[in-house]
DNA sequence: ACATTACTTTAGAATCATTATAAGTTATTT
DNA sequence: AAATAACTTATAATGATTCTAAAGTAATGT
């Protein structure tokens, strides 16, 4: 589990301030000893809980969007109301129950590498993400 | 290009009763020559521009999602503000351009067939959706 | 054909996640 | 220890989607 003072040059090398609401989240998403899915207010709530200070959603947005540019965080694309995210940023795929709202991941040995013959010109692939939507067998 | 009495017969057919709007929809989306994507605003403008009459966004979100259950179109897995809808209900998988927000077909050929080797107990497999996300070239 | 019932449409309000604003605070630089 | 640039915050604004309840329309029974 690394120290605050990890995420503090961990933050000052990606040119993030190490301010206490961006340590507090680091220590919230990556001292956990499994990654781990979750949304903005799933996030909120375990800060709050956690730690006596509370912090400003509009932070708890602005911070993950940073830790996602830095590749930190992976948002996972799925149909719901809510944006999910992903501690995991190793190439994986996720299994999503609708019914549950829940996600689990597929590791990379669970499928069959996927090859993409088809090209587009001009563009390059920047991620491919496999989504198995389950549901209650019966 | 089926006729309207073939869209009467259709919505009947899945205990819809057929009015001018769904039928006005129901051209929108199955009379073009090739299947497309779609947002609801993009369809609710298409309508509005292409017919006389304008339906009310209640009732275009009330029946592309009936549509979409019975199995008429197909909502895709992306992470947007809004929603993207296919009318290519058939199996495939996606490309999408982040930049310009535009989505292509991914036919199977396109790829190697993906098989899911995990399981999870209790629940089985609904769908398998591949986002391939690009980005321009430099 | 007419009445009854059940389903649809509609405009507008409500909801909810997310983003913007702009004033106050804190970290960094000089 | 200023000065500057970055950050946090509460709150407002936005925008897609869903809800509501009243008016309209299609289907069914007589």
């Amino acid at each position: 589990m690394p120290s605050s003072i990890e995420y503090i040059e961990k933050l000052r090398k990606s040119n993030l301030r190490p301010t206490k609401q961006r340590i507090k989240i680091c220590e919230a998403l990556f001292n956990a000893d499994k990654t781990f899915h979750f949304t903005i207010s799933d996030l909120a709530k375990m800060i709050e809980v956690n730690a006596n200070q509370k912090i400003s959603l509009a932070t708890v947005y602005n911070t993950i969007h940073a830790f996602e540019k830095k590749g930190y965080l992976k948002a996972i694309a799925i149909n719901s109301s809510q944006t999910y995210f992903d501690t995991n940023t190793s190439n994986h795929h996720h299994f999503f129950d609708e019914k549950e709202k829940e996600l689990f991941d597929l590791e990379n040995d669970d499928l069959n590498p996927i090859k993409i013959k088809k090209t587009i010109p001009g563009k390059i692939i920047k991620s491919v993400e496999v989504l198995v939507k389950i549901d209650t067998d019966q």
